[in-house]
DNA sequence: CGATTATTGTCACATTTTGATACAATGATA
DNA sequence: TATCATTGTATCAAAATGTGACAATAATCG
C-alpha cells in the first residue's frame, strides 16, 4: 500500500474484513510529566482520530488490535486491554468517511464496506513512548502524540471513547501495577510518582508514596545512581513484578 | 414466535440482524447462600448455554442486551455491564448450530446467518432472583438457575465466558457496591455477608464485616425486626446508595 | 416460668496502614 | 568550604483493620 493506486484499490473494493465491526485504540504514553495519546490526522482535512482498524476474516480480535498497534508504533509485546464496546445505532458516519476518502482522492461506492453502522471495540495500550516510532496510516499524514489535557475535537465518538479509556486506566492504575508499562526499564521513584500524579490528576505526598511503592516489593534497586543536578542523586529501580 | 411454523420461518430466513456479532449474558442470582447462573438447555439435546442473542440492525448494543435479559427473566431496570468481547477466529460453530436447529426440526441453508464466525460481547447481569421468572427461548425447553459451583459443560466457549464474568464480578464487588443488586429490597447484614463470602469464596469475620459495611453509610436500618429462630433477631436494612 | 442456646449488636484492645512532618545525607555549584 | 535542592528515611498522630469478648435477645426446653 505504498502507492496511491494500491491504496485506491484497497479502499474501493470490499475488503475481506468482518463487516460492521471496528477497533479503536487509545495508545497512552508518558513523557515530560505529561500523559500523551497517539492521534492521526487525515490528509487534507482537519479530522483527528484515534488509531483504528478492522478485523480480517481469519484474524483473532486481539491480533487485530495488536496489528493496529504495531502498524502505528512499530512495537510488539505491548500491554493491551479491551475496555469497552461502543454500539449505538448512530455509529454510522457515511459523510465523514466520504470526506476522509475524498481527501485521499478516493470515491466510495454507495454500498461500500464503510457505509454502514459499526460497532467499535475499544482497546487501550500502555507503551514506553521513547521506544515508539509513530507512523501515519495510508489515509493520514500525521501520527503524533498529544497531551491528554490538550486533545483536539476528534471524529465520530472518539472523544467519548478516549474518556472511557482514561477512566479505565485510572482504575487499573490503582488496582493493578500497569503503570510501569509507561516507563522505560529503569526509572526513579520520583518518575513513578509523577506518572501517578499525572494519570490520577492529584498530588501525592512524596515520602508516603515512596514508602508505599517500595513496600510492595515489586522494585529492584539498581546499583548505579543517576547523575543530574546540584543535589542528592536518586536510585534507579527496575520493575520486577509481583 | 409461539407457533413452530413462525419459529421455522424466523430461523430459516436471514433475519435483519448485525452479522457476525452476538451477545451472551451471564445472569447472576443469589439464593440459599448460593450464587446461581441462568442457563438454557436446547430442545432434544444435552446442550447447555448462556442466554444470548443478536443485535437488530436498528437497535443499540445495550438495548439488545437488555432485551435478551427481559426475554429470559421478565425483568427490566437491571444491573447490566459489559465485561469482555470474545473474538477468536475459531468462534464458528456450524455443526453445533445445526444440531440445535435439528433438535427443533429446522434445517439450515449452508449460507445461513449462523453459519459464520461470530464475535460475542459478554454482559453480566445482577438480579434479585426472587423477582425473576425464567423463560426458555424458542429453541430451548428449560431456562433454570444453576449453582455456580455445579455448572455443567456448556456449548461453544461459554464456560470460559462464565469464568471471565465471575472474575469481573469479584473485582466489581470489592470496588463498587454492586452486590446489593443480588438481594431483595430489605436484608440482614448476615445475608450480605453470606453473599460476599459466596461470591469471593472466602470466610469473613462477622464483627469486622458488620462494622465495615455499616461505616460506609449506605444502609438504612428499618424499624422492623425479623422473626426467625431461637435467638436474637437481626435488624433489616435497605440499600440507600452513596 | 426460668434456664438454656444460638445469634446479634457493640465494644475494647492490638496491629497495621496511612497522613503529615521533620531531618540528616548527598551531589553539584558558587 | 558553604550553599542549595532533592533524596532516603525516621517519627508521631490518625485511621483502618484484625482479634476476641460480652451483654442483649428471641425462641426452645425442662
Amino acid at each position: 500500500m505504498t502507492e496511491n493506486t494500491d491504496l485506491k484499490e484497497y479502499w474501493e473494493n470490499k475488503p475481506r474484513l468482518l463487516p460492521n465491526v471496528s477497533i479503536d485504540c487509545v495508545i497512552f504514553g508518558f513523557h515530560d510529566n505529561q500523559l500523551k495519546i497517539l492521534l492521526l490526522k487525515y490528509k487534507n482535512t482537519e479530522y483527528y482520530a484515534l488509531p483504528g482498524g478492522f478485523i480480517n476474516l481469519e484474524e483473532d480480535l486481539s491480533d487485530a488490535a495488536l496489528r493496529v498497534l504495531e502498524e502505528r508504533t512499530g512495537l510488539r509485546d505491548i500491554y493491551l486491554e479491551q475496555f469497552h464496546v461502543f454500539g449505538k445505532t448512530d455509529r454510522r458516519y457515511d459523510e465523514t468517511h466520504r470526506q476522509i476518502m475524498a481527501g485521499n482522492g478516493i470515491t466510495m461506492k454507495p454500498n461500500h464496506f464503510l457505509m454502514n453502522r459499526f460497532i467499535s471495540i475499544g482497546y487501550y495500550a500502555l507503551i514506553d513512548l521513547s521506544k515508539a516510532a509513530p507512523k501515519p496510516d495510508g489515509l493520514s499524514d500525521t501520527c503524533d502524540w498529544y497531551d491528554l489535557y490538550k486533545i483536539p475535537s476528534l471524529i465520530f465518538d472518539h472523544n467519548e471513547i478516549l474518556q472511557k479509556a482514561l477512566e479505565t486506566l485510572r482504575l487499573a492504575l490503582d488496582e493493578k501495577l500497569v503503570g510501569f508499562n509507561l516507563l522505560p526499564e529503569t526509572f526513579t521513584i520520583n518518575e513513578i510518582q509523577k506518572l501517578y500524579e499525572t494519570v490520577l490528576n492529584e498530588k501525592l505526598v512524596r515520602s508516603n508514596f515512596q514508602r508505599k511503592i517500595l513496600s510492595l516489593g515489586i522494585l529492584e534497586r539498581i546499583e548505579k545512581k543517576m547523575t543530574g543536578a546540584a543535589n542528592k542523586a536518586p536510585y534507579l529501580y527496575k520493575f520486577i513484578g509481583e
